[in-house]
RNA sequence: GGGCACGUAGCCUAGCCCGGAUAUGGCGUGGGCCUCCUAAGCCCAAGAUCGGGGGUUCGAAUCCCCCCGUGCCCGCCA
């Protein structure tokens, strides 16, 4: 089924990615950010040079990382070329000798050389120094290194809130991989993070399938829809939904008798709303059973019906009605707002937030619902399919209306389809989450029967397998940006090779393996012993791990998780680079053995905060 | 019809916000590496009109305009 030989090239020994390395929110004089306090002084000493240069010149650079071997940090001098009527390649070998000349002598600096290539000023960091800080870090704050000072911000992060009638699909896999994987990298960002789930716990969903599960017993739904193809509840349950919706079309009577129990779910019925709490109970559990399966787990399920309950909603509908920013239009009793001046086109621009019965619609329920987030946070966050563009739109202008303190930041991520189209639970075209999980898990059995099947024990080997093929699913969503398409196909999915999970684990597993081995000779690391380290490999590692912070900081503050998955693969690499270089334990002194010691114990804690942020285990052997 | 998003080697993908040094990786393909801390690894090679066309600029994958393709939306559904 797999092979691994013959595998391509990779990259040489890579150090950084390109592109600025610092966010702007990880403060420079923090030690645990070694390579931002370097960009920050190399900044200071350019600027300071072109002041002296050009006295008044407003500093404009173009930053970025110099090809390998030629520094860390670049600055080219194009913008300045026209203010100083000078060719970019003259300013930055004007700029690289002012700046060499500041560093004459210069102590306590980041910087330890400077030299102009072409237009560029490029900026070569102590290596030394970094890496004994960086190995500092690690050694001092342990698993805790990459966790960003506490900032006194609350933050609610909405994901996932599917319809609780049937099990997962992977359509929707990506809502809570990548709601989970922002809420990690928020926390480790220090903001104090919510985790909620919207249950929609009205509505015709839910009433659809309270009303099977009431009046349908499982001979008439085997009948009706045959067997339930696996034994989980939701599995099993979800058929009593699609055979109510089978009657539903044959049957006047039973389209009324769920009507109106739909009605009276959305007024706010307790009766009601518990009858259909107890239809879905089971249902969503099972829906709750495979997030766990993926560690991803909630703070908080808000329900749907609250904010009818508790009168919130009706204050939105009046509200929008009062509000004098748009026009408010009426059909019948039915009331909506033309949205035609708050950008929406489209056949409809019409917004409605009241039926003619007096009842709420979905949008105006989630409009109280954020109104009442808003309440309690300083930041929101949702993670939405493209499906909820324009509702999420509709919720924000009326947010706006409503002056509501906070509004929300969304995350939309495209839909999975599958090679034949699009995925339809109706038409029989769905791959469940559940199968998806169930069937990397066997292949990852496979392998590790394979590779260790003598070595290990059968429920080892089970426990790796689910880790790895759980982990390898998690990481297949999470390193593709949200907004890209994709097609599910199972060869994808499941691959286990280069730039996937597997090899994250895998390297972590190498560095348990090692550590383990140096406690078994009694051997310590000691950080203290940072200078014996001067191969290019170990260089390339502490980088690798010193720019964890950054990529924390750039994946909450961008909600991006690519670039979580990205860092993974770079550490991971950078350490498959050192192990095939440097031996550890067995190095030439037991000096050396120890400073090596610590420098694995960095790549430990840099791989398993990454493993952490992605929501996939960290290994100790596979 | 209108809006939003996406389009980078056979396939997947980074870079696009904030224009600059030979466009990032992976899969697959062809070679090579296990007396040595796990070869789920490492090394080398081939493979790219950055969807197309205009424009701005000293310089465009990146900014602007037009077009093409794909997805999603335009319900008193959620």
């Amino acid at each position: 089924m797999w092979r691994f030989t013959g595998r391509p090239a990779g990259p040489v020994a890579t150090t950084l990615k390109s592109g600025p390395w610092v966010a702007p929110h990880v403060p420079a004089e923090n030690t645990r950010h070694p390579l931002a306090a370097f960009e920050a002084e190399a900044g200071s000493r350019l600027r300071d040079a072109l002041e002296a240069h050009a006295p008044g010149t407003e500093p404009r650079f173009v930053h970025g990382v110099p090809p390998e071997g030629q520094g860390e940090f670049a600055a080219g001098c194009f913008p300045l070329a026209k203010t100083l009527s000078a060719k970019p390649a003259d300013i930055a070998t004007t700029l690289a000798e002012r700046v060499a000349k500041g560093l004459e002598g210069a102590t306590d600096s980041w910087v330890a050389g400077v030299a102009a290539m072409g237009p560029y000023v490029n900026f070569r960091i102590d290596v030394p120094r970094l890496i004994a800080a960086t190995l500092q870090a690690t050694h001092t704050h342990g698993d805790a290194y990459g966790r960003l000072p506490e900032r006194a911000e609350k933050v609610i992060l909405e994901h996932t809130s599917a319809n609780p009638n049937g099990p997962l699909h992977v359509g929707r896999a990506r809502n809570p991989i990548i709601g989970d994987t922002l809420v990690r990298a928020y926390r480790m960002a220090g903001y104090d993070t919510e985790a909620q789930y919207y249950v929609d716990d009205m509505g015709k969903q839910v009433a659809i399938l309270a009303w099977a599960r009431a009046h349908l017993d499982e001979a008439q739904v085997g009948k009706l829809i045959g067997p339930a193809a696996r034994d989980k509840v939701d599995h099993v349950q979800v058929r009593y939904y699609q055979a109510a919706n089978r009657l539903m079309e044959e049957d006047a009577e039973v389209g009324r008798e769920i009507q109106a129990l739909i009605h009276a779910t959305e007024t706010g019925d307790d009766a009601a709303l518990e009858r259909v709490e107890e239809g879905y109970a089971d249902v969503f559990q099972g829906m709750r059973d495979s997030l766990a399966r993926m560690d991803v787990t909630f703070d908080r399920f808000i329900k749907e019906s609250t904010f009818v309950k508790n009168g919130d909603t009706q204050k939105v509908i009046e509200g929008l009605q009062a509000q004098t920013e748009v026009p408010v239009g009426a059909e019948g009793e039915a009331l909506y707002l033309d949205l035609a001046l708050k950008g929406v086109t489209g056949r409809s621009t019409r917004f409605f937030f009241r039926r003619s019965d007096g009842t709420s619609l979905y949008a105006t329920r989630d409009v109280a619902y954020h109104l009442w987030k808003a309440g309690q946070a300083d930041r929101l966050v949702n993670v939405l399919g493209e499906d909820h563009k324009l509702q999420a739109t509709q919720v924000r202008v009326s947010l706006e209306m409503l002056k509501a303190p906070t509004l929300p930041q969304v995350v939309f991520y495209s839909f999975v389809s599958l090679p034949e189209g699009k995925m339809s639970t109706r038409r029989g075209r769905v791959v469940f989450l559940d199968d998806l999980l169930d069937e990397a898990v066997e292949r990852a059995y496979v392998e590790v029967k394979k590779r260790r099947g003598d070595e290990l024990s059968e429920s080892e080997m089970r426990t790796i397998a689910e880790h790895v093929g759980v982990g390898a699913v998690r990481f297949t969503i999470a390193k593709v940006q949200a907004e890209k398409s994709i097609t599910f196909k199972w060869e994808e999915a499941l691959s286990f090779d280069g730039f996937a999970a597997p090899f994250i684990q895998y390297s972590h597993a190498r560095v348990a393996g090692i550590l383990d081995k140096a406690k078994a000779h009694g051997h310590l690391p000691d950080p203290d012993r940072a200078h014996l380290l001067v191969h290019d490999s170990e260089a390339a590692l502490a980088k690798a791990i010193a720019r964890l912070p950054v990529v924390v900081a750039d994946a909450a503050a961008k909600h991006r998780t690519h670039g979580i998955a990205d860092y993974a693969y770079e550490v991971a690499q950078a350490f498959n680079a050192f192990y095939r270089d440097c031996r550890v334990v067995d190095a030439e002194t037991p000096e050396l053995v120890s400073a090596r010691l610590a420098l694995v114990e960095a790549a430990r804690s840099a791989l398993a905060a990454a493993h952490h942020l992605l929501g996939i285990k960290a290994l100790e052997q596979m």
